[in-house]
DNA sequence: TAGATTGTTAATCGATTAACAATC
DNA sequence: TAGATTGTTAATCGATTAACAATC
């Protein structure tokens, strides 16, 4: 059977689409044409249709969208129909915040457990998990079904503990540190680089640009 | 004179060079070809070229880029040679992640205080910053220069917050509130959505998907 | 000078938008 | 049935890559 392969731009858009029907769905609403959709989110009706297609035809002519009945579907698209251990390795106020933020376990993502090099740190309690220390890591991952793995650790220990990981079988990693983590193919790194984010929000402060999105 | 419209997908590569080149510039690294940075950032040469000509020729036929000048000038382009005052609302976790990196400021964005309307973390102090109530907000916009909100409250109350920082003059928004804003476009509202992040690490953890980048 | 590498134009590729026939 | 709106093809637009003349 031929895999039909989806563009990351697509990709990227459909978190968004899962966040508006979820938000359309609290409040009651039952169905949704795509320029209905379209005019909310401030894209094409043209985009949502064409992007929804990659998947299958969720939408019933003349009618429009299931809200939620989509919102399901794009829910199994991104794999939120399945239950994720995640352990968060750094501690830090990044560490716990993740730890904390209760929306993740709606979604499937569980914190199993915190790691931290600190011994100020190691023994505290957040959110029912003590944190473990660091040491414990390599025993922890080779004894419990890890799927994601949170990296809040400075840059520079970064690389060499991705590479740690990967060697202890991690496929999953979800990298706060600011540098590139050059993994084997078949580990899937996600990104989130605060300080870009930051330079890109003065880029357009600065003024050199005019932008519209 | 004519202002070039620069691509939103240039912009978002600007600070992955910048980091890149800072890495370079510890390193000593005196000059870099686009080759030779192609190679380590994955990206084509082409692309690189390409990127930096839409700001000004930085480099020299037979040579390559300065890596010095060059981190300088895109460091200009981002901003980063302007100070920022930030203010954070929403002292929790993340907040206070937010106002412990170090690096912001090492970057031109000072975090000048923290908000919060939990009477527990009112007066406690935050790398130097006593957190303040909420209700002293509009007070202290009206009083200082603020160039840069961070928002880390929860999504519910995120819209009326941002609608009230508008009408005291704030141009400038990171939000971290897992919700759109809709703002004036003289306002600029650079996102953080690290549900959304996660979910793209679902969907390729999935595997509905073998993709390469 | 010869070699290297940029800056820039042209070609290609991919993503977005428009249009409309299919169909509920 | 008539009206609405999808699914999908075709047209357009924009971004990336390739190629090469300019030039250090």
């Amino acid at each position: 059977m031929y895999k039909k392969e989806i563009s990351k731009a697509v990709i990227n858009r459909l978190p968004r689409y899962y966040r508006y029907l979820g938000d359309l769905l609290e409040k009651d609403v039952v169905r949704i044409s795509s320029k209905e959709l379209s005019e909310k989110m401030k894209v094409t009706a043209s985009q949502i249709r064409q992007d929804l297609n990659n998947f299958g035809g969720f939408g019933q002519q003349g009618y429009g969208y299931n809200v939620e009945y989509l919102h399901s579907e794009i829910g199994k698209i991104l794999g939120l129909d399945t239950k994720y251990n995640m352990i968060i390795i750094g501690a830090g106020n990044l560490g716990q915040a993740l730890a904390n933020y209760v929306d993740f376990e709606r979604r499937g993502f569980y914190v199993k457990a915190l790691f931290d090099v600190s011994p100020k740190l190691i023994g505290q309690e957040v959110r029912g998990n003590i944190i473990k220390s660091a040491d414990e890591l390599e025993d922890y991952i080779k004894n419990n079904k890890v799927d994601i793995v949170a990296i809040t650790v400075p840059k520079a220990k970064a690389p060499q503990l991705a590479a740690d990981l990967v060697k202890w079988g991690i496929k999953g990693i979800w990298n706060f540190a600011p540098t590139d983590l050059n993994l084997p193919k078949d580990v899937t790194v996600e990104n989130v680089h605060l300080a870009e984010s930051l330079m890109k929000l003065s880029y357009r402060l600065s003024g050199k640009d005019d932008m519209r999105d």
